[in-house]
DNA sequence: TTATTGATGCAATAATGATGCATTAACATT
DNA sequence: AATGTTAATGCATCATTATTGCATCAATAA
């Protein structure tokens, strides 16, 4: 973990009124490094012993809430989470893009430059939140073949 | 159980080489009358005393398989099942609508009217399937405020 | 009517996630 | 630096959704 980063965590943590612990840090170090989304169960297979996985599901938890990272559900349903681009502050989430989940190597991807169109529903349904998670096959594994 | 209707079922079945089994059919009645996309747990609910868990998991696997119903996630993670509108068949699915989930009534809604958008997306993604859930309040839950 | 094979039920297990409560550690205050 | 306060953690336990193995049963074909 190099010193500024760790920095730049700590700043995070305490804007957002939060403790800066170790297994925070750990948890945002990961994910800072992480090229797709990440699930607890990954997370737990790497700093399981040092962090437990109910206090792993809380980080997890809270940083959501505070709009540190967001959480997609992958094709079997399991929560997947990424650091959040830019905006996002406590329940205020604007991490529209769309994410694809690779049905090969299982990596959920953070399209960041695909937004979700804007849809036109039915009156009376009132939109807080769009999903949209597109399964296939990952340019990785597209060209492991 | 009207009696077209069951033979209409049962029609559905011999068509996919299933064995018109009075669980298939009890479930099959059952997701054609629902307005919206129903989960195992809410189907246990119902016919928990009659039909084994592990059939029903089973019996919706199967049908989706089949092309008979579609698998829709809603924001816990949970598989709801909604009948096919038209041309689905086995490993071969159509059902690219917009999903819409209420936060309040937990329901999930099929707007089979709202198609999800084509989306321009890498090269070398290669694109098998889509899921678009929408989440909010529904129609039913802001007209009872 | 019998044989075949698919379908079911039961028991057990897995995976993801949440809750209650005692203990610990981070931070503010003195 | 010592102390107090409150957030954060660890452990035990539980909940929910879902799967697997295997014996038994029943739907359909022969
Ligand atoms: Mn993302
Ligand atoms: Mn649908
Ligand atoms: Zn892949
Ligand atoms: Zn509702």
């Amino acid at each position: 973990m190099e010193q500024n980063e760790t920095q730049q965590y700590e700043d995070l943590l305490v804007k957002n009124g939060l403790k800066r612990t170790g297994a925070r840090l750990q948890v945002l170090d990961i994910l800072s490094h992480r090229e797709s989304a990440t699930s607890q169960p990954y997370l737990e297979n790497v700093v399981g012993k040092e962090i437990d996985r109910v206090t792993l599901y809380r980080i997890l938890k809270t940083f959501e809430e505070k709009g540190i990272i967001h959480r997609v559900l992958d094709n079997h349903g399991t929560a997947n989470y990424a650091i959040c681009s830019n905006s996002c502050s406590e329940h205020n989430h604007h991490d529209e893009h769309v994410h694809f989940n690779c049905n090969n190597c299982l990596r959920v991807y953070c399209l960041d430059d695909v937004k979700i169109p804007a849809l036109k529903i039915e009156k009376g349904f009132q939109i807080a939140d769009m999903n949209l998670v597109v399964s296939g096959i990952c340019k990785d594994c597209n060209k492991a073949n």
